[in-house]
DNA sequence: ATATATAGTTACTTTATGTAACTGGGATTA
DNA sequence: TAATCCCAGTTACATAAAGTAACTATATAT
């Protein structure tokens, strides 16, 4: 019945995924780099502004890298680091136990 | 690179599971069942107002489950469903990878 | 009647997010 | 030489969500 003893590493990692949009948009770039608005008309609602600033933050976590492509006009992609490639298996968890629990009414 | 094709369950999920404090108050629930005043004082900044909404939504998803002891004074306590324990391997996938890429900054 | 305990709720403030229009650099077109 | 287009954001403003502290309701004990 005691608490969990509470590691700050996972702290921290709650701290970061349990943000609105963060967990979503390292899942949109796992299947490889995409443009900025690429991520953004795949995710319904999310506004460029809360975009931009989710992957700044996810590029000081080193969880997201910008790649600066000087073409004409520039080419920015936004791809995972392997500490966000990582993160897959936590995908895969939700995606097991929602296949398992949840119901779609209709 | 394809989106993924996006599974309804999996959105569904996500939309529970990315709201603000839905994790941790799961989380906190994991060892066993607690009373509202212990879940709002083991978890830093969660406010009664957003606790008592919370708790409601979990209730309505199936995933915690309100029990009260008509004690004196009333004792309520809020535990997990089996649908919530079947979450548990998601927290092992974030701890897992927290423990391994999650530096500490002193 | 007053005080204590639990489990919330309410009114109000602050913060986070959404919207739509705008910026800036560098081609391309008229 | 503008005027236009593309991309990658940013800005000012409006709305929604969350935090704070005081309050409600019920029941018992003093």
């Amino acid at each position: 019945m005691d608490d969990h003893q509470r590691c700050p590493r996972f702290e921290k990692a709650m701290e970061i995924l349990s943000k609105r949009w963060t967990a979503l948009i390292i899942f949109q770039l796992l299947p490889g780099p995409q443009r900025f608005a690429r991520i953004e008309n795949s995710l319904q609602n999310l506004s460029g502004k809360v975009l931009s600033d989710r992957l700044k933050e996810l590029e000081l976590e080193g969880i997201v890298k910008r790649d600066v492509y000087p073409e004409t006009p520039v080419r920015i992609e936004y791809r995972l680091t392997d500490k966000g490639k990582a993160l897959a298996p936590l995908f895969d968890s939700i995606s097991n136990w929602s296949g398992e629990w949840i119901q779609l009414s209709q």
